[in-house]
DNA sequence: ACCTCTAAGTACCGTACGGTACGGTTCTTC
DNA sequence: GAAGAACCGTACCGTACGGTACTTAGAGGT
């Protein structure tokens, strides 16, 4: 298979377009700037084309969804055996993507998106977001503290709890404050130690957590 | 003075009866069910009252979280002596508190209401909800904890972050994803009870936290 | 050269909403 | 009991949006 080819083909290059300027059409504008006349005029397209390829606006929505989705696909990287300061590597890591990524510009407004038509469309494109979204992280997240407790390094019951509560750690409020429109974004770096330092206090075998002293928060 | 004037006399009986039905037609149909027709019509008022007394749509908006936040003020209960287990009941309450009031619906319409419009207005009523709504939250827990620090029960360095600490164990992702509409609403006695005991493992002086395990998450 | 299919561009329709204006009714105040 | 304010109900206006229909231009295929 070629490398393009991993790209779910769901959508012809032309769509591909029409989806991106919608992307670029919510994000600068919010909810209100996306409308279907105002798309195909950005787009260079006709409103019938819109219906034809999306059905409605919620299609099109939809599909600003699943098409973001497609493209932001985060790497597994695995294969080197744990040690304490590999988990700690690669939690940190872990880190500062997810908050790179809950700050980002198209995640942010596509999470605004489905907030706002949560009440209208029983949630379908919160379903969404987090269903196919979100899932990629967590999934590896969770594989790298399940292999953290394979490994002795990590020491919890409950996995889901665990990764619950490094992303509580991480995120606290961040997500919500941003959403809700607050410009200033403190330095996800010394964000994410702080967080992982204390997740490793709470999860981590002894001896894998360096400083004496618990660090907390952001 | 009177004792109604106790309450903020900002608005008039029928005004607050006014904002009451608004909200609880915000808090049913969401964004697009809060019409100035439809709200004059369930409020048995005119839509010239309306913008006579609220200027205009946003107006409206606005006062809405205003009236809404005039209603829940926080009892701040002190007086007892700080121990190990009071700190921790006070944590607790907190916790169930913070997670009632997150999982309350006026508050998660309130909340979506402000996402939605943050594109549009300079987030405008984003900064009302945090400033406002939360801030009475906020200074009950920060107290709280500079309390249990200052009777050495706590240790940290920066109580803005040991806070951020406790909200993150105690919220993780269960605002946002109430705000995308997920149903499924955990126990949140339970979940309190974990992320203070947690909050404690990291935070606490030695001897506050009384089970050995570490417990993590929700 | 002709046909067909796709899609752009445009014009159009129905509806719904924000905001305003006006007539009628109740309540206060002198 | 008259003057006036507050306010309800309704009708109205302009606009903007979602969705549909129609016409035209180009790209293959035969």
């Amino acid at each position: 298979m070629s490398i393009q080819s991993v790209q779910p083909a769901e959508f012809s290059p032309r769509q591909s377009a029409v989806l991106a300027e919608a992307l670029r059409l919510l994000v600068e504008g919010g909810d209100k700037a996306l409308t279907t006349a105002g798309l195909a005029r950005a787009a260079s397209c006709s409103k019938e084309s819109l219906y034809k390829w999306f059905g409605d606006r919620d299609g099109l929505l939809a599909a600003m969804i699943s098409f973001q989705q497609s493209k932001v696909r985060t790497v597994e990287r695995s294969g080197e055996r744990l040690t304490a300061e590999v988990l700690r590597d690669h939690l940190e890591v872990f880190a500062r993507d997810l908050l790179e990524v809950l700050s980002g510009d198209v995640s942010l407004a596509l999470n605004r998106l489905a907030i706002g038509q949560s009440s209208r469309d029983g949630s379908k494109l919160g379903r969404m977001l987090v269903e196919h979204g979100r899932r990629q992280l967590d999934r590896r997240a969770k594989g790298l503290i399940d292999a953290g407790k394979r490994a002795g390094l990590l020491r919890f019951s409950d996995g889901d709890q665990a990764y619950h509560t490094l992303y509580g750690l991480i995120v606290s409020d961040l997500h919500v404050r941003m959403l809700l429109g607050e410009p200033g974004l403190k330095d996800n770096g010394i964000q994410a130690k702080r967080a992982v330092e204390a997740f490793l206090t709470l999860c981590g075998a002894q001896g894998t957590s360096t400083s004496g002293t618990a660090a907390t928060g952001r």
